[in-house]
RNA sequence: GCCCCCGUAGCUCAAUGGACAGAGCGCCGGACUUCGAAUCCGUAGGUUGCGCGUUCGAAUCGCGCCGGGGGUGCCA
């Protein structure tokens, strides 16, 4: 549970400084954020800074001169074997070797606790995704959501957060009604009445197949039973299938909140007067509406519709509320780029009822579009023709879907090519990464047949390949990964990470045998198998974090 | 009309305002008599949509266009 190297990093930098200044070797300035980067070409070490060039104005200095001065004064340190400045004005950290060789077995002694860090400092934080209403089957959009959210989910665990996953939905609006009504006139027609099946009704296959269970169980008993009856077998029935969905994606809940809930414990209500004894609220044609615009929105918006009903925006600002009462250290929700518009309002309503809201984040994610055949798949649940997630997962597999979903930052639109997909499964990235950890397993494998003692110990020092040294150092970025993937709500870095790590074990695993029979070999031998060993965490290690399987075999 | 997101290699996408813009797929050419070839190595491929501006420095920030998507419901 230690600080990143990055990290660290940046203290030792302004311990520089601050020693160049007290030496008077640069002039009195307030020392400003370092933003240490990692390096991306290895001439120029595997962390920098360019702070120095930001300095230069300040200090009435040339950038180069600055970034001289603090490399003479940097503090020695374990990890470091040299600091060194470079033109026109950056300053480039080295990692020992021989520190970097050490690190194997730091690995090895924390095990699947490798990468963890503590951002979250044990303190509770709720994570708010899917969240669809059970008027159907979950889309290929929800799939993306719920992928980006359990990911984030395992992500703020791995940074010492104590995390809640949270389904909110609703089962009594409006669209609900639709659909209990679509079941209905469906059941009607199975009877052989003649119904008048409207557009905005909810067209798929599965009101068709619910409509029929009802039929077999209850035979013509309900065809005087008001809309009610049908919505209740609907939901529960859509609702299994969702969690059933989810479930093959890994993907299981602490809690699933009902808006229902907000209405039954009059918190809608209250937040309601809360929000008009603020002066927040106001009456006009026959309905009620939030004060948006002098809040920062652009228009004005319906909380209460003429007909005393809420829009989704009231309870969805009592929810917020009441997540807000229950404590949690952080609140995120993961939404689809529908709701860009209205989220705003919820921040907004939270302040305007005097709560603070650094901490409620979210995550747009845009929508999931599918080709097929070269054309774009037009999806709308009411329509019914759209490829379920359900479906996807059949044609491309668990891991494929997670690995796909996460590969493309939130605000990327995703184009998801099912042709691809089906035709050139073998040829995923996904194996690229699994087949590295299977690959291992087969080296350790054969290793035992052979005799080796995989515990034997080992002098670490002895690895000294270029490619032994890659793979240490991108071992070590793990941790740097998921606290940038924390702090930036970005767990597209991840499969990224994974690809470069996947990448780097196969470079080495040509040019370095691990297995060798020349006895000549033995103690680099054991050193390599605790080299590979160390990679299979670490591998493994972040697969899970995505959700994904670890074969031993493929 | 107005608001939000996106536009980067043939395709799908990366890149906390910093060093030569990087991967994968695809193309082309190589590598298995020893640990898994679902792999590796190499070649080619770019005016970061266009134009102004801010900055020592712009794919990144600002303004204006062009193109795609979403929103602009008393639906969610």
């Amino acid at each position: 549970m230690s600080q990143t190297l990055r990290y660290q990093t940046e203290r030792l930098f302004i311990q520089a400084l601050e020693s160049a200044q007290h030496a008077g070797d640069l002039p009195a300035f307030d020392v400003p954020p370092i933003p240490v980067e990692r390096g991306r070409h290895t001439s120029h070490g595997d962390f920098g800074t360019s702070v120095c060039l930001k300095l230069a104005r300040e200090a009435h200095m040339n950038p180069l001169e600055i970034a001289r001065r603090v490399v003479a004064h940097f503090p020695v340190a374990p990890f470091i074997e040299r600091v060194e400045a470079s033109a026109p004005g950056y300053v480039n950290v080295y990692l020992h070797p021989e520190w970097l060789k050490s690190q194997v077995q730091s690995i090895l002694d924390a095990g699947a606790a490798f990468g963890n860090l503590d951002i979250g400092h044990g303190q509770t934080a709720q994570v708010e995704f899917v969240s669809a209403n059970p008027t159907g089957p979950l889309t290929v959009g929800r799939g993306r959501g719920g992928v980006m959210g359990d990911t984030l989910a395992n992500l703020l665990a791995a940074a010492n957060y104590r995390v809640e996953r949270e389904y909110y939905f609703n089962n009594a609006g409006r669209q609900m009604r639709i659909l209990g009504e679509s079941v209905r006139l469906r059941y009607l027609e199975r009877l052989g009445h003649t119904v008048d099946f409207p557009d905005d009704h909810y067209q798929g296959d599965y009101i068709q197949d619910i409509a029929a269970k009802l039929f077999e169980e209850h035979g013509d008993a309900l065809a005087e039973a008001d809309e009610s009856v049908f919505r209740a077998r609907a939901e529960s029935d859509i609702f299994a299938d969702i969690r059933a969905t989810l479930q093959r994606l890994g993907i299981v809940f602490d809690a699933y909140f009902n808006e229902n809930v907000l209405h039954e414990n009059g918190q809608v209500w209250t937040t309601l007067d809360e929000l008009r004894a603020r002066g927040y609220v106001y009456e006009e044609d026959g309905a009620t509406w939030l004060r948006a615009e002098e809040l920062g929105s652009t228009k004005d918006r319906v909380l209460v519709k003429s007909d005393g009903d809420p829009t989704y925006r009231l309870p969805d600002i009592a929810y917020h509320v009441d997540k807000i009462r229950r404590g949690y250290g952080l609140m995120i929700t993961i939404l689809g780029a529908d709701h860009i518009e209205e989220y705003p309002d919820v921040l907004a309503g939270l302040r305007a009822l005097g709560y603070a809201t650094d901490n409620v984040l979210v995550i747009f994610h845009q929508f999931v579009t599918l080709t097929r055949s070269g054309e774009q798949v037009r999806m709308s649940t009411r329509r019914g023709h759209f490829v379920t997630l359900d479906e996807l997962i059949d044609e491309v597999g668990k891991d494929a879907v997670r690995y796909f979903m996460l590969a493309r930052s939130a605000e990327s639109h995703m184009d998801f090519d099912l042709d691809l997909a089906v035709e050139q499964s073998d040829r995923n990235p996904v194996y690229y990464v699994q087949y590295a950890h299977a690959r291992i397993a087969s080296i350790l494998r054969h290793a035992q047949e052979l005799g080796w003692d995989l515990d034997a110990p080992a002098d670490l020092a002895l690895l000294h390949h270029p490619s032994e040294m890659d793979l240490i150092r991108k071992m070590l970025d793990l941790q740097e990964t998921v606290e940038m993937a924390v702090s930036r709500l970005s767990p597209h870095l991840l499969p990224f990470y994974a690809q470069e790590l996947a990448a780097v074990f196969h470079t080495f695993y040509r040019d370095c045998r691990v297995v060798s029979s020349d006895p000549e070999d033995v103690e680099i031998g054991r050193a390599r198998l605790h080299l590979v060993q160390a990679a299979k965490t670490v591998l493994a290690r972040v697969l899970y974090l995505m959700g994904m399987e670890a074969p031993e075999r493929m």
